[in-house]
DNA sequence: ATAGGGTTAG
């Protein structure tokens, strides 16, 4: 719908009147005088039933209203009809739906009816319907947008991040000379600033630019900034984390004595916090006078993305009124950061506290940790909550169940069940469902359909493909044998190939055993990431697994030398919608003795059926680097996987999520559980999952 | 005759 208007926008015939900047009388206004059927009698401004609109606190009485001004003919006066449309649309009860309805049916709307419903649905879920409205006022009548019109489309074109309507609807403000309304600048200045997130943006040089342009030139056609305009040339410096030009543009509205209230003291906090000048922001935010909940967001939100968790929980203790929004920023920050486990207590914390109801965000941030952690349960109740708060299914939330699905190992839930109802609710998947939903097909090795959909995306949903997505196509190839259409396809990349595009083909020459391939494979890996501790893994193992001793060692002595050192190995699994964490060799839990002892008799119970741990050489090189013989029982998975076991119910599979490649031997011994113990395990580790049932593995012993 | 532009979380 966008694109199809953005089209037909930059195509659109302007022939706006030019707004004469003189006061030269125009002699004939209204070439088009109205139809008859219209009373222009101005006493109606004083009509009853007008005043009753005024009073009205519902759509109900809004319609009985409405259904007077139809008998009384009232609704046929362009005014009086403006006045319901306003009522219907923007006041606290507003219903748009029904504000559409209305202004379907009124003969001859005036441009001040028309700029209402364009203003109300720039702020609305659907801001397209604002350019729907532009173009029929455009074509459909013989009004002309005006000084009130631009602001509101410009508004739509920044909740859109509609980049080209934007500039269409700048060009035709400029031609119908209101290029110097403050009011239609100061939007373009934030509209401009608000498009700096694209990645679009980010290949022309950024949009922050165009905005801070447009201030400069203000200057040139004597118009003088406000404070307004300050407060998107704050945001776009704090786009663009210029410190320099931000102070510039403190000191600026100092010298020109623009006032500095409450909203743009706020937009200097943020630039302060997010240029990074925390004590610029520290000094303001002390001095301030008045402070309201942005800016207490604000400084809880910066201290957070610094990674300064423990001033942001200062901050947002100390926070007079905590609304949703700050709940967010402590709890995104945690998430976003590795911190699922703190995110999560946040969030059981905000559902305590009765502060404030998750929304969107807060249960995006929530799937995301969960994921993150494996925690089916909790994930699940997400999901529940969300059916039960009748909250509607929007991108983020959907591309966010299915992410969670798919990484606790619901994969049927996530693809056939999530996806397909997404794509039948006509709920537009972006490059994250098509990252998490190539993923999953890679982990269930469905070759046909991945190829499928990675090669729709462009064509058919407009998502262009990016690193990531090249990435799990190349696995998914890999992974199937396909390995020169995995190289054709990085040949043909329009993008750089990146560190995980050559990490997933050295993933499938490990599997296939081709060693040329994979040593080539690993020197671009290693030329991205010198310092990748699993490229030099794989590479040793394909290595050691065709008896080439040489290059193990020399491998290993390169690892060595470059100090490069495995992170711990650390596994965690959800009991009772509690996570709990194993590092390896893990006797600080509280169940550790029960735990251990519940090893020992699996290790008894495996030897009864002559089990051998696999201690072979390539394991200790590749899993663990000073691995002993009882160290393998001490692996982080293991104490997982025992502690899961005495403690859920035997009907409950055992959900593990690893922070490394699992190791052989838990494998193995994973396997040999799940049959004689007759339990399902899920084991998520960094690369893929793992579903252990009856004995067997779904990843078939490859990984 | 009526009105408009701006700041935090993802």
């Amino acid at each position: 719908m966008t694109q199809e208007l953005m089209a037909t926008l930059s195509t659109v015939p302007v022939s706006l009147p030019r707004h004469s900047k003189s006061n030269h009388l125009n002699l004939n206004p209204n070439p088009n005088p109205s139809p008859p059927t219209v009373n222009n009698d101005r006493s109606f401004t004083n009509h009853p039933i007008l005043s009753l609109i005024n009073q009205c606190t519902s759509t109900t009485q809004l319609k009985q209203v409405h259904a007077q001004m139809l008998r009384s003919g009232l609704f046929f006066d362009p005014f009086s009809a403006s006045k319901l449309i306003t009522a219907s649309a923007l006041s606290p009860f507003s219903s748009l739906d029904y504000a559409r309805q209305v202004f379907d049916q009124i003969p001859q709307p005036n441009l001040y009816t028309w700029n209402t419903l364009i203003r109300a649905y720039a702020s609305s879920s659907d801001p397209t319907q604002s350019f729907v409205l532009f173009l029929q006022l455009l074509h459909q009548c013989e009004l002309f947008p005006d000084k009130f019109t631009f602001p509101f489309v410009i508004k739509a074109a920044s909740e859109l991040k509609a980049f080209r309507v934007g500039r269409v609807f700048h060009g035709m403000a400029i031609k119908a000379s209101l290029g110097s309304d403050i009011f239609i600048l100061n939007s373009l200045v934030h509209f401009y600033g608000s498009c700096g997130d694209l990645d679009l943006a980010l290949l022309q040089g950024g949009f922050p630019e165009e905005a801070l342009e447009l201030f400069r030139g203000m200057e040139k056609e004597n118009v003088k900034p406000n404070d307004v305009t300050m407060v998107g040339v704050l945001s776009a410096c704090t786009k663009k984390l210029d410190l320099e030009f931000g102070r510039w543009v403190c000191s600026y509205i100092e010298r020109n004595e623009i006032s500095v209230n409450l909203t743009l003291s706020n937009a200097m906090l943020d630039m302060y916090m997010k240029c990074g000048s925390v004590e610029d922001a520290k000094r303001l935010f002390d001095k301030m006078q008045e402070k309201d909940i942005f800016s207490w967001t604000t400084m809880l939100d910066g201290y957070a993305k610094l990674g300064e968790y423990d001033e942001a929980r200062r901050v947002f203790d100390a926070m007079p009124c905590k609304d949703i929004a700050a709940w967010n920023a402590l709890i995104s920050a945690y998430e976003q950061s590795g911190k699922p486990k703190e995110a999560l207590v946040a969030f059981r914390e905000l559902q305590l506290s009765k502060d404030a109801k998750p929304d969107e965000v807060t249960l995006v941030c929530a799937l995301s940790a969960s994921a993150q952690l494996g925690a089916m349960d909790l994930g699940r109740w997400i999901d529940v909550y969300i059916k039960k708060h009748g909250i509607k299914l929007n991108c983020h939330l959907t591309t966010s169940l299915i992410d969670m699905y798919a990484k606790c190992g619901d994969l049927e839930k996530a693809l056939g069940d999530l996806f397909s109802k997404m794509l039948e609710a006509k709920v537009k998947p972006n490059a994250v469902t098509f990252t998490n939903v190539l993923c999953a097909c890679s982990h269930t090795g469905l070759v046909n359909e991945g190829q499928t959909l990675f090669y729709q995306m462009e064509p058919v949903y407009g998502v262009v493909p990016g690193e990531k997505h090249y990435a799990c196509m190349v696995d998914i190839l890999g992974r199937s044998g396909l390995l020169q259409e995995a190289v054709e396809l990085i040949k043909k990349m329009p993008i750089a190939p990146t560190a995980s595009v050559w990490g997933a083909l050295l993933g499938a020459c490990r599997l296939h055993g081709n060693i040329e391939l994979a040593e080539q494979a690993c020197s671009y890996l290693l030329e991205l990431e010198p310092r990748n501790h699993g490229a030099y893994v794989l590479l040793s193992n394909i290595n050691a697994k065709t008896g080439k001793w040489d290059r193990v060692s020399g491998l290993r002595k390169l690892m060595r030398d470059s100090g490069l050192r495995k992170e711990p190995g650390c596994s965690s699994i959800e009991v009772n919608g509690i996570v709990h964490e194993f590092l390896v060799g893990d006797n600080s839990h509280k169940l550790s003795k029960e735990i251990y002892s519940k090893l020992e008799e699996i290790a008894a119970r495996l030897k009864s059926i002559g089990y051998v741990p696999n201690k072979s050489h390539l394991l200790q090189l590749v899993e663990e680097e000073d691995m002993k013989e009882q160290a393998l029982n001490l692996h982080s998975e293991k104490l997982a996987i025992a502690f899961g076991l005495i403690s859920m119910a035997p009907s409950q599979p055992i959900r593990v999520v690893k922070n490394l490649r699992v190791c052989g031997d838990c494998h193995s011994v994973a396997k040999l559980i799940s049959r004689l113990y007759d339990r399902e395990i899920l084991l998520r580790d960094r690369y893929r999952f793992h579903h252990f049932k009856g004995g067997n593995c779904s990843c078939m012993d490859y990984w």
